[in-house]
DNA sequence: GTGTGTGCAAACATTTTGCATAGGC
DNA sequence: GCCTATGCAAAATGTTTGCACACAC
């Protein structure tokens, strides 16, 4: 598993330097946070966690590269019910995401059919989807 | 279409009267501008428009009445992508929105069968759905 | 050395809230 | 007349930005 987090870090910094970004102390810092996370941190966890590791890094550089990374394709931002925006890596894979309105997590999932019917229905009334968003707001069965 | 926004206004005031709410000007004009609008506006529209009918009119107001108008059923509120809340009357009928990103028009649909893959999906991921989101943002075909 | 990236503080956008007063019932 | 609802200004929240300096290349 720390091999498998190498290569995470390996493809952010391959994806910086392609575009010609410098690789800085705190990019470093944030990219081997996102690449450790198996949940959907927002910008402040981030940034609690880059500042345990260097005091120094402030939350503008944190948005800053969140933004950066998003554009270049790296990550994702989602926004779920009022909370803050949250961050996952973008591995290519189109996914949907279940929150457990308990504990705030997400579960990721992915249905063609319901793909599908998305393209259809859009079709049917006139447009092209250019990009959606499902969420699913539950609870665990069997609790309350 | 004036007597189908009387019997709407009607609605609200009943829900209004029915919890014990007063029926405050303010409350009046926005309730008037809500039954009115065939789109989804935001605070500011609201607020807008009702400082047309009467500047004491504030944002604060707007606000306060779209949460009680929310917590009583009367209203929903969505936030998409990137834009601050939206609102539109509750008529219980449940539906999606296909949100033009051209224009921020927001046109409803609503699938059963993508009602029924949702419960699916959640059911085998062992959830159990309160509520859920499905947005598509596309653009008029042909166009472009 | 040059120019991009940074920290800091201030600005921004949206929404909420404390408080004294106005106005529905 | 009582008590809810209001206006105003201030606060809260999440995010962005201007500026002078720092540091990756």
């Amino acid at each position: 598993m720390g091999g498998e987090n190498q290569a995470r870090i390996a493809d952010y910094e391959a994806i910086l330097r392609r575009s010609g970004m410098r690789l800085t102390r705190p990019r470093k810092i944030i990219i081997a946070i996102l690449a450790e996370s198996a949940d959907h941190p927002d910008a402040l966890e981030i940034f609690r966690q880059a500042s345990a590791e260097d005091t120094s890094v402030s939350l503008s550089t944190v948005y800053r590269t969140m933004k950066v990374l998003e554009e270049k394709g790296a990550i994702q931002r989602h926004v779920f019910e009022g909370g803050p925006a949250r961050f996952e890596p973008d591995r290519g894979e189109h996914h949907d995401h279940l929150i457990d309105i308990e504990t705030g997590q997400v579960v990721e999932f992915r249905s063609d059919r319901i793909e599908r019917l998305q393209e259809e229905i859009a079709r049917e009334l006139g447009y092209e989807i250019v990009s959606h968003r499902l969420e699913l707001y539950a609870k665990r069965v069997g609790k309350n």
